[in-house]
DNA sequence: GGTGAAAGGTCATTAAG
DNA sequence: CTTAATGACCTTTCACC
């Protein structure tokens, strides 16, 4: 789906000032509220914007370290593996990919020496040949989508 | 900060439908709306909400592939290496990590053949010494919070 | 609990591709 | 001719005091 640069106002608007609603979104846009409003639900509907979730910060909760864990799987496990992994909530996120591991997954734990139970029970399981991990330090850039949005609307 | 079950199953009921508005989630939770508005002040004071922004899908704007690179940075250069990257609207985090490689970042494309260019620019900066990519085929588990929100609740 | 405001819908009109 | 934007009006619902 292509977005011009009304859209693209549209969504660094609500990134963010999410509270100000439509109508207020609208006014600082120049446009009609309908106007903003027919362009936010084609967003919805085209999937560019998948929701107003709340945005959870899993150190305030007290989950301050964060690791990546490219683990290396048994030919055929890649179901069981996935299933495994998804019942472990510190398992953030998981991606099988291309290279020389077959998978990649985002942890989260309350410590370092947390993180080790956190690993244990991740690759605690048959299908799983190796795991190599890497503790996040900093993080420069956090997860960000406005320059994105931007240069697709630019297009 | 630690939050409790109500707490938890508030953060549930807005991420599900993010739309209800407190009212309705204090109806649902079977609480005086007072509450349910206290507790929401509470945790976005204790940053464990940062936000109601979009969610934004890379690949509806255009940008279906993922890849994860894995950079080797040349001692002192760690500075120069974050802002390089935080010009490029394709790279949508970073981080510094221990391990093999200094930094990880995410990176978004238009195509495979356009992640070379992606990659070209990542990379074609003096202080990074060796690149090493994953490109992401299936994404079995989404970037997610609930369970861990769950877990944190019940403690 | 009351009140001012916003969301969400519909409509006719107008402009632009 | 088709699509989009506009301003008007209306009703329901919510957020805030």
């Amino acid at each position: 789906m292509s977005i011009d640069r009304l859209d693209g106002r549209l969504i660094e608007l609500l990134a963010e000032e999410p509270r100000i609603g439509i109508l207020e979104a609208s006014r600082r846009l120049g446009v009609a509220r309908g106007t903003a409003q027919a362009r936010l639900d084609r967003l919805q509907a085209g999937g560019v914007i998948k929701g107003f979730g709340p945005q959870v910060d899993p150190a305030a909760l007290g989950y301050p370290v964060t690791a990546f864990a490219t683990l290396e799987i048994k030919q055929g496990q890649g179901a069981d593996v996935r299933s495994h992994l998804s019942t472990v909530p510190e398992v953030l996120e998981l991606h099988t990919t291309t290279g020389h591991g077959d998978m990649l997954c985002r942890l989260v734990a309350r410590s370092n020496a947390d993180l080790q139970r956190v690993i244990d029970r991740v690759v605690g399981f048959d299908g799983i040949v190796r795991a190599s991990t890497a503790i996040v330090m900093e993080n420069p850039v956090p997860l960000r989508i406005i320059p994105l949005v931007k240069q697709a609307a630019d297009d």
